[in-house]
RNA sequence: UCCCCGAUAGCUCAAUUGGUAGAGCGAGCGGCUGUUAACCGCUAGGUCGUAGGUUCGAAUCCUACUCGGGGAGCCA
């Protein structure tokens, strides 16, 4: 459009005539005065129409719009700190509706997330849901930059793909004129192949887990930028996955302030991820959990959340005093929204209170050589500040093709990076086994056909090279940054067990 | 695959513990010159997820199923 204004360039053109277009995301209108709240992709701007002669062609239409109703709007810029944003537009001397709308089913109240999910392409119109994919845009942009700006090579990996990397269980079969084949659910080994053609490389792209987990932290499809370098040791490849979450931290810092506290973000405990994170070896973490520090923990939040248990009880049984005694209808609904809020939180804290005990038991029984899982994780994240890596997992529970640690034969040169406040797993990478006939003996160890994976020894005929890397979650970093509860709402369309619609 | 919770108006939820289905919002109409999810009045709107069972009587109790939410396992 010519003569197009955006609302986010309104702030430097107070006192001009502007055109906007854009969507009315909220209305109110009284007798005289009409207020249109404007949504135009760059950001949110209300539009006061006042009842005169200079709105009469259009100030009657313009009191009844329905919400999400798309228009052209023609008027003066104020400063009016009155106004959401600190300005608006006034004077309005054109408007043009140009595309209808009405019962837009997204209202101003609360609505359940199952009903929010059947409407994500109009869900994703909402100001918070816009602020998180525009964020989660510069996370993406954050990643790609950080990688061309240091020679990576993008390198484009498959998405179909034949059964390699671990277990099948885990893949989408499909089915490829006739024959079986899976949905990639990592680049990894492919990259690893570009590696040694370009010494740094990077591929970026979706890939897919038919895992049947129904949690806030998994999708079955989602974004994963996996870095590979060559001629590496596994302290670079730690500092290389360091350097690139702090880049991801200061960009979106930087960035998206203000979205940040709107969605609620404690912006400063972002600001609190600066290298070097703590580093910590699988065995350790053995030890944290059988540790003292971890029970401590652990008891006092079952003391903390019992206590909130029995404040919220009583804060219920006030309210509920409150709504019977209460005389306007707006008191009383005010109320049982409080009611509401009070009653889910309780009946969440009560769950997490029944499965307490059960954490302490994981986690004083934690057996060296079996696999850290997702409570354990959380208990490991919460004693320290910020990130951990967990480094050297015993080689039973880790993939075939990670480096045995020369040090320690039971060891693999792996790592995990564990975001803090409970984000769980962001990163899992690891330094890849260069040697042929130790690379080839745990081919076999894993009951993988060799035939398959010809290539991949190729790698290691012709001229193998030290070299690790990583892959980082793209959705999961999204819900990290933006303090999202679940990881849904980082993606513009989440696929999740029996979700895939729209 | 396993465990827990839920399904009542377009939406979010009530229904005094088995006795004639309600409220707010949204929608429609009217009023108000400054609203920000909280103004006032009126109107329309429901086979209480599905199928059985218990009972004089079921939204409420029982069984099965479907769908959804949360968690475990597993993962990024």
């Amino acid at each position: 459009m010519k003569d197009r204004n955006y609302i986010a360039g309104l702030g430097d053109m107070v006192g001009s005539a502007v055109t906007l277009y854009g969507w009315v995301s909220k209305a109110r209108a009284s007798g005289k005065i009409a207020f249109l709240t404007l949504r135009d992709g760059s950001g949110t701007c209300q539009c006061v129409l006042e009842k005169g002669d200079a709105t009469a062609a259009f100030f009657d239409e313009a009191k009844k719009l329905a919400q999400e109703t798309s228009v052209r709007i023609v008027g003066t810029v104020r400063a009016d700190e009155r106004a959401a944003g600190g300005v608006e537009l006034h004077d309005i001397t054109e408007f043009e509706c140009i595309g209808g709308s009405g019962d837009y089913p997204i209202t101003p109240k609360a609505h359940g997330i199952d009903f929010l999910m059947n409407r994500r392409h109009l869900w994703f119109r909402s100001q918070r849901q816009w602020r998180i994919l525009r964020i989660r845009a510069t996370i993406v942009d954050a990643i790609r930059s950080f990688y061309n700006d240091r020679g990576f090579v993008l390198i484009d990996t498959p998405i179909f793909a034949p059964a390699i990397g671990e277990g099948a269980s885990t893949l989408f079969e499909v089915d490829y004129f006739g024959e079986d084949i899976f949905l990639a659910q990592t680049g990894q080994l492919y990259v690893e192949a570009a590696c040694m053609a370009h010494d740094k490389v990077y591929c970026f792209g979706p890939t897919f887990r038919a895992e049947k987990s129904k949690t806030r932290r998994h999708l079955t499809e989602f974004w994963m930028v996996e870095p590979e370098i060559a001629f590496a040791d596994l302290d670079e490849v730690l500092e290389l996955a360091e350097d690139f979450v702090c880049h991801i931290v200061d960009r979106v810092v930087a960035k998206h302030r203000d979205d940040l506290e709107s969605l609620g973000r404690n912006v400063a405990d972002l600001e609190l991820v600066k290298k070097p994170f703590a580093r910590i070896t699988y065995t350790d973490a053995r030890d944290i959990l059988h540790g003292s520090a971890a029970r401590e923990l652990l008891e006092k939040d079952l003391g903390d959340k019992t206590e909130r248990v029995k404040a919220l009880g009583s804060k219920i049984e006030e309210l509920e005093a409150g709504r019977a005694s209460a005389k306007k209808a707006w008191q009383i609904e005010k109320a049982a929204q409080e009611i509401q809020a009070a009653r889910e939180e309780r009946s969440e804290l009560e769950e997490q209170i029944v499965n307490i005990p059960n954490h302490i038991k994981l986690a004083s029984e934690f057996e060296w050589g079996t696999d850290l899982g997702g409570v354990d994780e959380t208990i490991i994240s919460r004693l320290h500040d910020g990130p951990v890596f967990v480094t050297h997992y015993p080689k039973e529970v880790k993939a075939f093709y990670m480096r045995e640690d020369r040090a320690d034969g039971r060891l693999v040169e792996n790592f995990d990076l564990l975001a803090p406040e409970g984000y769980g797993e962001v990163i899992g990478g690891s330094m890849r086994e260069e040697d042929f006939d130790i690379l080839l003996r745990k081919i076999k160890a894993h009951n993988l056909p060799v035939e398959n994976f010809e290539w991949y020894l190729d790698l290691r005929r012709y001229g193998s090279v030290p070299h690790g890397g990583f892959g980082l979650g793209v959705e999961r970093t999204v819900a990290w940054m933006c303090g999202l509860k679940h990881i849904r709402e980082a993606a513009a369309y989440p696929r999740m067990m029996g979700k895939v619609y729209p």
